[in-house]
DNA sequence: CTGAAAGCGCTAACAG
DNA sequence: CTGTTAGCGCTTTCAG
């Protein structure tokens, strides 16, 4: 492997000349500039990464750390993230928190040991004191669903609280009339505001009662068993919104195991958009976030901030969109 | 952040001394060992990664190269390398090749100037090229799911020919007498052979016939639309086999537009054991790879190699479990 | 067992 | 516009 001294030996200049025209970062004489230009060709140079990340403090590589891959919502975003990165030439690495405080800071602990350029947080338990760490190193962090308290970064996020809304209207007009909601834990902003898109909604209705609203963990198991509970307290129920995706099929399970048809007798709507509700029987209603895009923005964002070394601070709020499915199709009467 | 300048002063000893301690690289007075451990403690020391890199080659970062994270297979997989990964203080770069050769040597071009310590491809189109490279430059591979040709390195899969043969010999206990297979792309050793393992087994059987197999690519689609080759052709057949569990759903999905009921009329068993194969309707048997554990294998063998500095070179077969689902339940006469 | 010093390959003042 | 040189922080001979 060629190196910078190589270069510059055979274009007859110094290092600094090298490295001015690789970083374009003090002009050249053009002249000059062709006969290393023409050197690192015949070389066939490529800068060393690691003596730069040394020299410059920045590795070209970007953390994600996100809850867990095995999750089904995480791939799209960890392959958003990925995609725009690769474009941009960096690397990605990835890191499953468990939702573990500790994990994350010790991810942090080591990557800022390899000079990591940035970090994006998908995760939901990051310390403040952590956040405020990186921010007081200047190092770049993106936050994904995370609460405004943390002002002190970029944060993106999609419109959960609409979302609900729009899953709760459409389920109105496809005929439900005592709607319950299972929602997810609530320390996660996004649950909390997925759960009062649809009391903003759904507290309208004639059936409505608080007893409708029932806790799961965003899981496929506590759907099924949120719904267990709900069809106690309301047997007569026959619509369902869950707070996202895993838990609608919990609750599909949940009423297939009963013959209870959906969307015959109960119709069921989810949240998130993830491939699983392509494949349920039926197949599933649910507010799509644009998960992918996520991921790309934050890279984006991250990406940008790195290269100019200004902060953003703003908090990007991405529209959701309903995508009806046979699990609450209307039947024609 | 103290350096391992800041540590020796503070220790009364040379650099060499304190890097001795650290990496146990060679015997120290047990005394000004006792010194340097507390000047490390006080100083909260923590030797830098880069710098560590680029002197000695290794950023304690491998890299995991997997055709798409999205793919459902590969977050458990990508799960089971992070794990292995981190619990031995090492970081796990991601990248989705997209199975392009392309995309596979512009990662490898990029990583290696970042001195990552080895490479996992979980992609099939690595170029041979690429392999002997990474060999001749002592960096450590590990490959999943690759033929043998490739003799140069450790390479990991699962017994897919005995998986294939288990599905279809459970299929004919379920009562089965017409077994369609649907098989992978051809390229791929994992399809090739469980197609064989389909082939040996099915073609015992006295309504076996070679146009009960049909060509899919591994998704969803494919497996749908093969089944509706497959029910022009043999509109009686009453089992079938799918290359991976995608096709499978694929296949469910087929069946359940026509009306044809599974298990009853039609039973379905799937390969790999994703998720997925869970929450379909009904439940789908499927031969489950251990893709969690050959996933920390992977790591495990390639973090050996790294330390050892040995090759390994062997081949790692891993056996695959029936699992019994609803979708090949014989109804009780 | 320990220290001095030469890199690893590149960037970024500082002169010129 | 260009060259010299001092780091970045650690590892690793080579002496002692």
């Amino acid at each position: 492997m060629a190196t910078i001294r190589d270069v510059a030996r055979l274009a007859g200049v110094s290092v600094a000349t090298v490295s001015r025209v690789i970083n374009k970062t003090d002009s050249v004489n053009p002249e000059t500039a062709g006969q290393v230009m023409k050197a690192i060709e015949q070389l066939q140079y490529e800068p060393n990464a690691v003596a730069r990340g040394l020299a410059g403090k920045k590795m070209g590589i970007i953390a994600l750390i996100l809850p867990d891959i095995l999750n089904p919502f995480f791939p799209a975003l960890a392959r958003g993230v990925e995609d725009v990165a690769h474009k941009k030439g960096l690397t990605v690495i990835l890191g499953n928190s468990d939702d573990l405080g500790l994990k994350e800071s010790s991810y942090i602990k080591v990557l800022k040991k390899k000079y990591v350029d940035g970090f994006i947080f998908a995760s939901n338990t990051i310390h403040e004191e952590d956040v405020e760490a990186l921010r007081k190193e200047q190092i770049p962090i993106v936050l994904l669903d995370r609460g405004l308290n943390t002002a002190s970064c970029a944060v993106i996020r999609s419109n959960n609280r609409e979302g609900s809304k729009l899953a709760v209207k459409h389920l109105i007009e496809q005929g439900c009339q005592k709607i319950a909601h299972i929602y997810g834990p609530q320390e996660l902003i996004t649950a909390r505001e997925r759960m009062l898109g649809y009391e903003e909604i759904a507290g309208r209705l004639r059936e409505y009662s608080p007893s409708l609203m029932e806790q799961g963990d965003f899981d496929i198991e506590s759907g099924r068993k949120a719904v267990e509970q709900l069809l106690v307290r309301h047997p007569d129920l026959d619509g369902i919104f869950a707070g996202n995706d895993l838990m609608a099929v919990g609750a599909l399970k949940a009423l297939h195991e009963r013959g209870i048809r959906v969307p015959e007798q109960v119709k069921v709507c989810g949240f998130d958009g993830i491939g699983l509700t392509e494949i349920t029987e039926p197949e599933l209603t649910t507010i799509a976030q644009p998960v992918y895009e996520m991921g790309g923005l934050a890279a984006q964002i991250l990406l940008d901030e790195i290269e100019s070394g200004i902060r953003e601070n703003k908090l990007i709020e991405l529209d959701v969109t309903l995508i009806p499915r046979k699990s609450t199709h209307k039947e024609e009467s």
